[in-house]
DNA sequence: TGAACATATGAACAGTTATTCATATATAGA
DNA sequence: TCTATATATGAATAACTGTTCATATGTTCA
């Protein structure tokens, strides 16, 4: 029951695979990244947001009316968003215009999208 | 401080664009399986899993030691993976064997990676 | 300057999630 | 049948996350 550190009690069973795909992997740290970027696709909130603002430039308080949510939500969401290079903003007097910093969210949403509807 | 339920405190500041994307937006239900399968891309170890069997089939017990994680972690990831028709399984005899079941992940991946790599 | 308002932000809380641990299931071989 | 082994799974826990609430910041206008 302590015979090996690595993975599950056995040997590995298929040395030459496992070492042909750890050559092919990137770099743990893009892989990382990777991750962290479809968090911030992970939840619903963000994606109305993102789909709103492909449509068109909205400030926050729209938004927030858009989505029947309260304005500090919607900010702190757009703050994730933007830390994510996902969207952009700019000022005008008091109000806050957000637009999408990104040529490829709709390409992902497609594919997303056909990945949903795939077999149905 | 009471004076709309809505949003913020204030009216709606642009009631046409509202509208208009109101119009454009997919149904509630479409942006929440959107978001759904994005939270599952949202984890790295699981997007360690997928890049590996893009690379090639693998049992359990070679993805825990490519991964350096217990046959149990990933395990319970692969259910999850599978749970999201990204990833299927064959049985041979005690070993099970996955790989990907999907076309869109590669593609999903490749404009992750170009958003990452955007600007740098 | 002061009131009104659009937005941002910190703290707190509830809900979710990834891993571990222990154990169950299933298969092969002796 | 008994043992070894590959995988699955339920419970528990620690860490993380989204929203709310209260409040701060910054801007316009009177």
């Amino acid at each position: 029951m302590n015979k090996k550190l690595e993975c599950c009690d056995s040997n590995v069973i298929h040395e030459e695979i496992i070492n042909q795909v750890k050559d092919k992997m990137p770099k743990e740290e893009i892989l990382y990244d990777l991750a962290e970027l479809f968090k911030v696709f992970g939840d619903s909130t963000r994606i109305k947001i993102l789909w709103a603002l492909d449509a068109s430039e909205m400030c926050v308080c729209d938004i927030a009316a858009l989505l029947n949510m309260s304005q500090s939500a919607i900010s702190h969401q757009l703050r994730v968003l933007k830390q994510a290079k996902l969207v952009k903003n700019r000022k005008e007097g008091k109000v806050v215009y957000y637009s999408l910093d990104d040529d490829h969210v709709r390409q992902i949403f497609d594919q997303g999208l056909a990945h949903i509807y795939e077999g149905w």
